[in-house]
DNA sequence: TCTAACCTGATC
DNA sequence: GATCAGGTTAGA
């Protein structure tokens, strides 16, 4: 469900909620959900303080004192944090509580249970095999880095912009939106791009990021804050989500296609293949 | 590098 | 009843 910029938000709402509050115990966890890196258990949360909340591309970071605990949890597609009243019923679905001072508990849900959370010491965080693959975040991304990459890259542009190794916290919302507003044809080769394509994908990064997390992240079904609030950049989806619909810089109807598996929005005239033409010009120019 | 699998719910 | 879903990953 969440990418960079809706995990960004989680983080930073929790990190306002959480942060100074004590960890009484763990009142229930699902076992395939909550697992603990060495030497450590369910004791080993009670009594804790959160002193912080991060991120590293979709994984979010919830830190605990004493003795630099991290609690790392990654949503997947329907995974939700909330801080809810303690005399409230839990969620279906909802399988980590974390009691709270102040009569509230920290309750991770998720439908369809992909979602993970692990309690790791802060020296373990090192060896998480998800993080330590994990390439940059989009604003620690230099353009010079993103040319090396894609030109070593088999498959198509989208397919390299979802790997999390080439930049992390990318997912298919933010890849669609980003490939059309770069005017880039997510199926082409990745390997393929010229020095001006490249650079307007590098500037279409950021600014859809930023854009998206200025807006509270999109809400396609499930995603909510911690508070319960809907994002709304999904209003201003240029193409995700608005199959046969016109797309809005030129009018084209927007197409839905399948490339690497997942359904993939674009607006055929604004992100055109690349013709046959085109690439003559190129030959000459670089002879 | 791509596909299938992991789960459940919503929608066709 | 079949298909699809915002993610990741083992295995081909």
């Amino acid at each position: 469900m969440p990418e960079l910029p809706e995990v960004e938000l989680v983080a930073a709402e929790l990190r306002a909620v959480l942060t100074g509050r004590k960890l009484r115990r763990l009142r229930h966890a699902h076992a395939d959900v909550l697992s603990y890196g060495p030497g450590l258990d369910a004791a080993a949360l009670s009594g804790r303080e959160f002193t912080g909340a991060g991120r590293r591309g979709k994984m979010l970071l919830l830190q605990l004192s004493p003795s630099e605990l991290v609690l790392t949890v990654h949503l997947r597609m329907t995974g939700r944090l909330a801080v809810e009243p303690a005399d409230s019923d839990p969620p279906v679905h909802c399988h980590v509580i974390l009691e709270l001072d102040g009569d509230e508990e920290l309750r991770f849900t998720d439908a369809r249970r992909f979602g993970r959370m692990q309690l790791l010491e802060r020296a373990q965080l090192a060896e998480d095999s998800f993080l330590r693959r994990l390439g940059p975040e989009p604003g620690e991304l230099e353009l010079h880095t993103l040319r090396e990459r894609l030109a070593r890259r088999h498959g198509s542009l989208k397919g390299a912009l979802l790997d999390q190794s080439l930049v992390a916290g990318l997912g298919n919302i933010y890849v669609d939106e980003i490939l059309h507003r770069a005017g880039l044809h997510p199926a082409l080769p990745a390997s393929a791009l010229r020095s001006e394509e490249s650079a307007r994908l590098h500037e279409s990064i950021d600014v859809v990021i930023a854009a998206a997390i200025e807006a509270g992240g999109s809400t396609i079904r499930d995603y909510r804050k911690p508070s319960g609030e809907f994002g709304s950049y999904q209003l201003a989806h240029q193409v995700f989500g608005r199959a046969g619909q016109a797309c809005p810089r030129c009018g084209a109807d927007v197409v839905k296609i399948v490339v690497v598996g997942r359904g993939t929005h674009l607006c055929p005239d604004c992100q055109p293949k690349r013709r046959r033409k085109a690439r003559r010009t190129r030959q000459v120019i670089g002879k």
